[in-house]
DNA sequence: GATGCTTACGATACCCGTAAAGATA
DNA sequence: TATCTTTACGGGTATCGTAAGCATC
């Protein structure tokens, strides 16, 4: 048993049990691919992958009970990579955040500065990403950091910390009748057509419940994946927006106003989310304390430590 | 990086950094074992060990962290391996029980019979113990279950399930005075010269606690690993015995009488110890529930899952 | 001088990639 | 037929053990 055929198990998992797309995957030749699962059965004296002639079609149950175990090795033979990083080049190496595009654009550029004055060695590599993609990478280990406000909590395999609380405003152009009234209601809202995010993405789930639980059945004209887009729609009188009201820059938006209106979505956390065993480099628990001074290095690791489910 | 290399480095902690041992413990040439440390030290651009001159030392501090990390691979190759064989021969193969004396010879005996019966293939090794050795033991991996009343709950790589409780009692030659007795006290009992349990063994704090708080400074004549011992010297009246009350048998000890004293030494529980993350064949679990109803696969897996600290 | 680590070196085994052949869709 | 897997084979490399050379104690 070697880590080379270790990592082949895992990626042909991944990879659909697909031998050829493995071995591209791996930067090795396909055949040596089969060999090696071949040498590991015989080694181990169990089928791992079910078979349909030739063809790979899935994991055998022992194989399926394997791919477990494999997967905790390869992530910890990952960590040690980065552990001993950590001792040859303290403040250098690399540190990727995966976000969406409200927390890039938005919250994180301010923590991004401090930490590039603080750590000019380390190669930040900032991520845009919608939730899934987010998960997936903090799974696989390409990322060490993910933001995001959804989909993070219900994954057993990542541990995640809340950042920050914000909440929905509506956006209209200036001069805008809703901006003349005293107090707006969610009626008043729905009466306009709406411009507002994408489903799955920075709260929508809440402003569609708002509006369920009112009764009411608004028009969304438009769904965008991030608040410029949305901006940019309702400058062209498509429809008033509803969107996270730190999206607004009064300088910036100058052609636009912000209602507030935090009492009609509820409050929205985003939090920070990291893969449960993931080593992470000194500097990484330095971005996260960046982000929030309630999330020193012991307090995350501590939220590490305390459950790690299988 | 290969698996060797990590066992190598595992060992090399494990045999206080003498590379001949090394070598020897794992059944290759010490030159090798040299090489590996070497070829993984420039692989990963660290120092993994303290050096003076050519003797090796100790583990550096990035190497400390890493062994932490190794263990946890090489514990997972080893589930790997059991687990294997748990498709293959899923009634077949080793289980190993280490446990002290009074426990292989007076709670087991009966769960060993029924486990033999329902599992006639499985080569049971039974191993007798002290505390420290089973902690030990079940560490490494050369156990899969630990039984005994000590020192297992304060590891905390090691999860223990309260197996049975049980009590103390004295044991006196027949006809001996204390017997004659309609109820007797602790200052009876500490009258005469004692034979009991060794330090560290089957309750022995417990005892002594007892007759501390009760301003007694018995004459502990025989500290004895064993009943089976205790009883002996009883016999020879070299004085009277304390000791668990499961290990006197009516039937055996016609020469010995059974004086009852609960309340005196306090319960004592015996526990189930196993190594978190250690990955136990079907059978064993069927062990650890023949021990005890009330410890189905179930329960013991949630235990283990439970918290797992680094 | 005894023990223990390193280096050198040759034999062996392992790993990889090319290529051909067989299976599957 | 195109895609995919297995098997065979040769070159390269890594691993291992013996033996010699040095440190350490």
């Amino acid at each position: 048993m070697n880590f080379q055929q270790l990592r082949i198990i895992r990626e042909a998992a991944r990879r659909n049990f697909n031998l050829t797309e493995v071995g591209n995957a791996l930067f090795t030749s396909q055949s040596g691919v089969s060999k090696h699962i071949k040498d590991l059965e015989d080694e181990l004296g169990v089928e791992l992958f079910v078979r349909k002639g030739k063809r790979l079609l899935g994991l055998t149950e022992p194989g399926e009970e394997l791919l477990v175990i494999v997967e905790r090795i390869l992530l910890d033979s990952n960590n040690i990579k980065n552990l001993v990083e950590q001792y040859s080049k303290r403040d250098e190496g690399q540190l990727t955040v995966v976000a969406t595009h409200t927390q890039a654009r938005y919250a994180l550029p301010q923590v991004v500065h401090e930490f590039k004055k603080s750590f000019p060695k380390v190669h930040l590599k900032l991520h845009q990403a919608g939730p899934d993609e987010i998960v997936s990478m903090l799974l696989s280990g390409e990322a060490d950091i993910g933001v995001a406000t959804e989909a993070l909590g219900e994954v057993v395999k990542l541990d995640s910390f809340p950042y920050y609380t914000w909440h929905h405003a509506v956006v209209v152009p200036k001069g805008h009748p809703l901006s003349k009234l005293q107090a707006i209601t969610l009626k008043d809202i729905a009466a306009y057509p709406l411009v507002t995010y994408h489903e799955g993405l920075t709260g929508r789930a809440k402003i569609d419940r708002a509006f369920a639980e009112a009764g009411l059945n608004p028009d969304i004209v438009m769904s965008a994946l991030d608040a410029d887009v949305i901006k940019t729609y309702v400058e062209l009188g498509m429809g008033i927006g509803i969107m996270a009201s730190m999206a607004f820059s009064p300088a910036k938006d100058g052609d636009l106003q912000l209602l507030e209106c935090e009492q009609f979505f509820g409050a929205n956390t985003t939090y920070i989310a990291l893969r449960r065993g993931h080593y992470l480099r000194s500097f990484a628990y330095r971005f996260i304390e960046l982000c929030s001074s309630r999330l020193d290095e012991k307090t995350v690791r501590a939220g590490l430590a305390l459950e790690c489910p299988e």
